[in-house]
RNA sequence: GGAGGGGUGGCUGAGCGGACGAAAGCGACGGUUUUGAAAACCGUUGUCCCGCUUUGCGGGACCGGGGGUUCGAAUCCCUCCCCCUCCGCCA
């Protein structure tokens, strides 16, 4: 959420920056009126609100009698004026703040500004492209080869866009799991979390998913919980309604889970593989931070999504996200792009993100400066750490043989017990 | 799921219709004392919002959340949530 104080001071650069965003900056006038509103209101009804306590007060200590009465009388239509006062504002207020929570947040000014993914930047691409002198195939048919996916069972059981992992597969994924969440903690200093993967309304409105894409969520109804389409939703969410002392930021929390996504919006993109999935799972890595270190502990955060991808040998690209291609909270952020040999597609596997304070506002996660006074909304920062089943997909398809088994990288040989290859079962 | 108990400031815990943003203790911070420290003593010690003559002043709100009764609610009523104890069920 934006701060609502920006748009009484600097409207234009708010304008400008929705602009960037992609945004009709027309919402601002909208903001501004509905805010003056509210703020008329309030102010009449707080002064009545003052003259009721004083008078009150005198009620107390007066003796009973016609005076007394008279007071009171008067007393209950100035109760009567401000409950009417009250839920003017009140509905002024939530006008308000669902005009702000549509909002996404307003781009860095470094951020390279264009309307969507073509004016993305590339900025660093690592490892050579892996080399054939076969045709290499991809995962949707490796998979099933080696009996370790199965698309048509997944369809029997959940419907389209589930699949079922098997054998070596399923057991990657796990070993996956496993070594990343240690390289994060070990090597990364992250602390290790293990968060529910259904959760309140309320989660999901600080992280920035509702109300706007509710539609791409799943929801038990009965009891209004909702699955998690990332760990960040979690994460993010652990020191909502917070103060928290800067001493003891930055802090870093990785977790693995299962996310899941209704894909409303993707539909009839990607259908093929497991590519995007209605269910996946995700190493994710979530930093809060004081305002003054969130950038660096950006570039620092897009590092050590990178270090997964150079471990296992993988080419990777980094590409930085112009201002229209940028996710609803993030203010600056960089995509990781894996390269898979055998769909011969870049693959999305981490897109690291500075949120700024937009998603701290909405979940109340301030902290208090050292020997400063007061409160200050913290900084967070989200990234994958990385995607689990497009990893699995680009060590199938860079580390396919002729003979049709699969090389896997050497980091994750101690963790598949040894395993140097993926055979054909 | 059933029965009972409870949610008050950083913590412990009083208050059960009016002078209560809330006693007391602990903790924290500042000061006095001390060669230094401890102890003792004195003082300070929440958050949010609105306004203004904007490093200050005035006002409003907050005692789990929401609603109600009342001139006035931490205190009474309704409702939801959470925690604890016992019973039931169960990975």
């Amino acid at each position: 959420m934006l701060d609502i104080r920006l748009f009484r001071e600097a409207p234009d650069a708010v304008r400008e920056g929705l602009r960037k965003a992609g945004e009709a900056p027309e919402a601002v006038d909208q903001v501004r009126d509905l805010d003056e509103r509210w703020r008329g209101l309030v102010a009449q009804s707080e002064q009545l609100k003052a003259e009721r306590n004083r008078e009150s007060q005198r009620i107390g200590r007066m003796e009973p009698g016609q005076e007394r009465e008279g007071l009171i009388r008067r007393m209950r239509t100035v109760g009567e004026r401000i409950k009417e006062l009250d839920s003017r504002a009140e509905a002024a207020r939530a006008e308000l703040d669902d005009l702000l929570l549509q909002l996404p947040n307003i781009p860095h000014p470094d951020a390279p500004v264009g309307p969507d993914e073509e004016a993305n930047v590339v900025v660093r691409t690592e490892g050579e492209l892996t080399e054939f002198d076969f045709e290499p195939k991809p995962h949707w048919e490796l998979g099933p080869e080696l009996g370790i996916l199965d698309f048509d069972r997944g369809a029997k059981l959940s419907g389209s866009r589930f699949y079922v992992m098997m054998r070596q597969g399923s057991r990657l994924q796990r070993a996956l799991i496993n070594w990343m969440l240690d390289l994060h903690v070990s090597e990364h200093g992250y602390t290790e979390v293990y968060p529910p993967f259904v959760v309140n309304p309320e989660c999901l409105l600080g992280a920035g998913q509702l109300p706007k894409f509710s539609g791409n969520l799943y929801r038990d109804a009965e009891d209004d919980l909702w699955l998690i389409p990332t760990a960040e939703v979690p994460l993010t969410n652990l020191h909502r309604e917070e103060i928290l002392e800067e001493a003891d930021l930055p802090l870093y929390y990785t977790a693995y889970t299962a996310c899941f996504r209704r894909e409303k919006m993707s539909a009839g993109k990607d259908v093929r593989g497991i590519k995007r999935g209605h269910q996946f799972d995700k190493v994710e890595l979530v930093k809060l931070t004081s305002p003054d270190r969130s950038e660096a502990e950006l570039q620092k955060l897009v590092g050590e999504a990178e270090d997964v991808c150079r471990a296992l040998g993988l080419p990777y690209r980094v590409k930085e996200l112009s201002t229209g291609d940028m996710s609803f909270a993030a203010q600056r952020a960089y995509d990781i792009e894996v390269w898979a040999a055998g769909c011969g597609e870049w693959l999305e596997v981490s897109s690291c993100s500075n949120c700024g304070d937009f998603q701290a506002r909405r979940c109340n996660t301030r902290y208090r400066p050292a020997g400063g006074e007061g409160t200050q909304f913290v900084h967070t920062l989200n990234g994958s750490g990385i995607a689990l089943p497009r990893t699995v997909i680009a060590i199938l398809e860079n580390g396919q043989q002729p003979d049709g088994t699969v090389v896997l990288p050497e980091v994750i040989r101690p963790y598949m017990g040894g395993m140097e290859r993926i055979e054909p079962q």
